[in-house]
RNA sequence: GGCGGUGUAGCUCAGUUGGUUAGAGCAGCGGAAUCAUAAUCCGCGUGUCCGGGGUUCAAGUCCCUGCACCGCCA
């Protein structure tokens, strides 16, 4: 399937800009996204990875008013602060883009044009609840009041909480606003921009029916929505907003609609592409139509997204709907890979109640390769995970500082005692380094093809499996016994480990970036070429290479610090 | 209520198109080793594969049904 000239286009669901992101998001989208791309970056194919702020709609509008700034500014900052967090977990984005810049503002609007030429747009009437007190429309959500149906005095707007019945805001009795509280409000009648997705129903079925190898999850979603009731149902794309991007066919005005703006699900998924006009525009790249246009370059991009369940129906139909309906050569994805949600310690995660690790504390307690190991190897993808500080702690000491890091410790170190802190001379390889040798490559292959296919936890297994092999070696080969009665073999033997810490290095750069680099640094070499030629990998550290002991690559988490930090977690964030 | 997902060893999970004695990691028990972050390596699993029916020479794997948990419902 991969030749040397595919070139790979990955994103990651957007993230929404009201705030900081917990785990759970962020392994269900931006990770593994990060960990396909620099997987494909390190064998060598050229990647454009984009994530990116989404920043429109109501709660952005809410948040920005209870911090007391205007809307653009919240979002500039809050932007920023994504930016560096992103950052931290050293997600590998090559360009960070905002759905609100001009860039979007403009693709949107020719988007929206184009679907108007093909006459897949249409107005449609309806009332919506307004709040005078609050000065804006108010969507079904941020409305409450006594539920008709069984008179639970907090039903809300979409839905009563209490007896489950699906409401319209209209049905409340005694309807308030829960953003003022305030109960004057009053139904009025709005004119709004519907996408007919209906009509692009049985193109999006075909081409979904084509997609025999996405996960289960992707394709079960899609379809559901494709034929749940009546079939796919068109979709307001506009709002009476004064944040977002104005409503406009093109370049021209839109009778009838001003000062409306469209739905953050309309221009989100399109920031894909203009962030990768940003991407260029920032004097990053040079041309962007390379990645989407396939009559300018395309045909030979594999478009790969990333994103947790929940993003699964804009992404397999809604967007689709808008490339396909817009009649110009937008490049298609390929593959949807989607995640399950992680829950933390027995419950969801909750960005309202402050339950749970985010992403500024995780970074706050320990390195982002501590974190990015756990998640991946503990992914969602066949079903909801969970996390919880006992296993947390477990895997990590394990796998990280007791499989890996005492591996590079304990030849490292002994090399330093008995040739000194150089790539010893001497002797040959017998029967156990040509099983290693076998084995490992085996390995190797297997791990390849795990990730080739985006299955994140088996790959990590894999990875792991690889590191557990170079200890496996070390006790059977047990240098330290050799060494009194040949030294030349146990030099043979020192270093062939030595060359597998930088080959762990390597594999290993994907999954913990940060560690790679340190075990690189101290190993003295920056070939970080993968080992499609594995017995010359092996041998990229020379005789007489000279090396440093590495500081200790992962400490341990003690008991301490894990019951503190399960207390400091479990209630509200401050 | 409708729909979807999940239910496999104490814990976290694998189990491809149904096919020999159902697997891995962790934890636990026993042992080896002592280079190393008290780290490593080896050995040890009699599990109503959620329950009940059914199809089949053969079902964790397909069909029906019941239960439990989770999620989605524009």
């Amino acid at each position: 399937m991969d030749i040397g000239m595919t070139r790979h286009l990955i994103t990651s669901a957007i993230p929404y800009i009201n705030g900081i992101k917990h785990l759970g998001n962020l392994v269900g989208s931006q990770l593994p996204a990060d960990l396909f791309a620099r997987f494909q970056r390190a064998r060598g194919k050229e990647v454009l990875f984009i994530c990116a702020t989404d920043e429109h709609g109501t709660p952005a509008e809410l948040a920005a008013a209870k911090a007391g700034k205007p809307v653009a500014e919240y979002c500039a900052d809050m932007h920023d602060i994504q930016a560096k967090i992103a950052q931290g977990f050293r997600l590998s984005f090559d360009h960070f883009g905002r759905s609100s810049s001009s860039q979007n503002h403009k693709l949107t609007q020719h988007f929206a044009g184009q679907l108007a030429k093909a006459g897949l747009i249409k107005e449609v009437s309806e009332t919506q609840m307004y709040s005078p007190t609050d000065g804006r429309y108010l969507p079904d959500r941020y409305i409450e009041g006594t539920c008709p149906n069984c008179g639970f005095e907090d039903a809300r707007g979409d839905q009563c909480d209490n007896c489950t019945k699906q409401l319209d805001p209209t049905d409340l009795i005694n309807p308030r606003s829960t953003v003022s509280g305030a109960t004057d409000l009053e139904q009025r009648e709005t004119k709004h921009l519907y996408l007919r997705q209906s009509e692009m129903r049985d193109k999006l079925q075909t081409w979904i029916d084509s997609k025999t190898d996405w996960p289960i999850l992707t394709t079960s979603i899609a379809k559901k929505w494709l034929n749940d009731g009546d079939g796919l149902q068109d979709r307001g794309i506009t709002r009476d907003l004064d944040w977002g991007i104005p409503v406009k066919n093109g370049d021209a005005d839109w009778p009838g609609m001003d000062g409306k703006v469209f739905y953050v699900w309309f221009d989100a998924p399109i920031e894909y592409i203009a962030a990768s006009q940003e991407w260029v525009d920032a004097g990053k790249g040079d041309d962007w139509e390379r990645w989407w246009r396939t009559d300018k370059g395309a045909q030979d991009v594999t478009y790969t997204q990333f994103m947790g369940k929940d993003n699964v129906p804009f992404h397999t139909l809604s967007f689709p709907a808008t490339i396909l309906g817009s009649g110009e050569p937008w490049k298609l994805v390929d593959y949807i890979k989607s995640f399950n949600y992680l829950n933390y310690d027995g419950g969801q995660f909750s960005t309202s109640r402050g339950r749970g690790v985010f992403m500024d504390q995780a970074l706050d307690i320990l390195p982002a390769d501590y974190w990015r190991w756990w998640l991946l190897s503990h992914a969602p993808e066949s079903s909801d995970a969970e996390f919880t500080w006992d296993n947390f702690q477990a895997s990590v000491n394990k796998d990280l500082a007791d499989v890996l890091g005492n591996f590079v410790s304990r030849i490292t170190k002994f090399c330093r005692s008995k040739f000194g802190e150089v790539v010893p001379e001497g002797g040959t390889w017998g029967e156990l380094e040509t099983t290693l040798i076998a084995d490992i490559e085996t390995r190797i292959r297997a791990y390849e093809t795990h990730m080739e296919a985006m299955e994140v936890r088996k790959s990590a297994a894999e990875l792991r499996a690889i590191w557990v092999a170079g200890n496996e070696y070390l006790q059977s080969a047990a240098p330290w016994s050799t060494f009194k009665e040949n030294p030349e073999q146990a030099a043979a033997q020192v270093r062939l480990a030595l060359n597998l810490i930088r080959l762990y290095a390597v594999l290993s750069s994907p999954f913990i970036p940060d560690a790679s680099d340190t075990l690189m640094a101290a190993m003295q070499c920056d070939d970080m070429e993968w080992p499609s030629d594995f017995t010359a990998a092996l041998a990229k550290l020379p005789v007489g290479h000279s090396f440093t002991v590495p500081d200790v690559t992962f400490r341990k988490i003690s008991d301490e610090e894990r019951e503190g930090w399960q207390e400091k977690f479990a209630g509200t964030r401050s």
